[in-house]
DNA sequence: GCGACAG
DNA sequence: ATCTTGTCGC
């Protein structure tokens, strides 16, 4: 697995977006069993915000969390939700590290490679890098270092609550991350995409039997 | 050897 | 991520 991800780590591009997305997707999991996870992938307009569509599967989970290699235990129930999206969308987020991860592959970027779609890594704690704290404004930030690279920001989304840990998946730069991340934020902390498959992916795990 | 450690 | 009671603040 670790080198699978120095490989990917080379195939990262960051880049500012040349595009405005019209749709944006977000995806999250949750376990109603030890070893099943219950993926959500939801598409939202942009920048309306608006809810276009939303798909769910239950899958099976083999591998273990184990911190830095979660692209692992998640991205197989990622790729087989984000396969039954019919309105594809053209930005994609994530719970967890991009390019801001021990080896520069994060889930985030994990995706992008295989999807071949910019994507935005958006974690709520910290994995790796050295940062110093932001703001206590909505927007503030700091980068995050690895030496003297940049590798993402912690961004305020919401005056007087934690900051966000957002680095670039692939084909997206650093403000790419915080303008859409920001952007994405409708008074919660999270940016919608992630904060409403993070609310269907709980919602299914309580109204169902598995 | 010790501490850190996405979800 | 999940479990779990009360509690602080807008």
């Amino acid at each position: 697995m670790i080198r699978i991800q120095r490989e990917m780590s080379k195939e990262v591009v960051i880049r500012p977006l040349d595009f405005v997305p019209k749709r944006i997707g977000g995806f999250d999991l949750s376990y109603p069993r030890k070893d099943i996870a219950l993926a959500v992938c939801v598409v939202l307009s942009y920048p309306d915000l608006e809810l276009i569509e939303m798909k769910w599967t239950a899958v099976k989970v083999e591998m273990p969390y184990i911190p830095t290699f979660l692209s692992f235990r998640e991205g197989p129930a990622i790729e087989k939700v984000y396969g039954m999206i019919e309105e594809k969308p053209d930005l994609l987020f994530f719970d967890g590290q991009g390019i801001a991860h021990p080896r520069g592959a994060g889930i985030a970027s994990y995706m992008a490679l295989k999807f071949h779609k910019p994507s935005i890594g958006v974690a709520k704690s910290h994995l790796f890098g050295e940062y110093k704290d932001p703001g206590k404004l909505r927007g503030d930030f700091e980068y995050i270092y690895s030496g003297s690279e940049v590798i993402g920001v912690v961004l305020r989304t919401k005056d007087n609550v934690k900051p966000l840990f957002v680095s670039p998946g692939s084909f997206v730069d650093f403000k790419d991350c915080a303008d859409y991340t920001l952007n994405s934020c409708k008074g919660y902390r999270l940016p919608e995409p992630t904060r409403l498959a993070d609310m269907y992916t709980k919602k299914l795990r309580k109204e169902m039997i598995l």
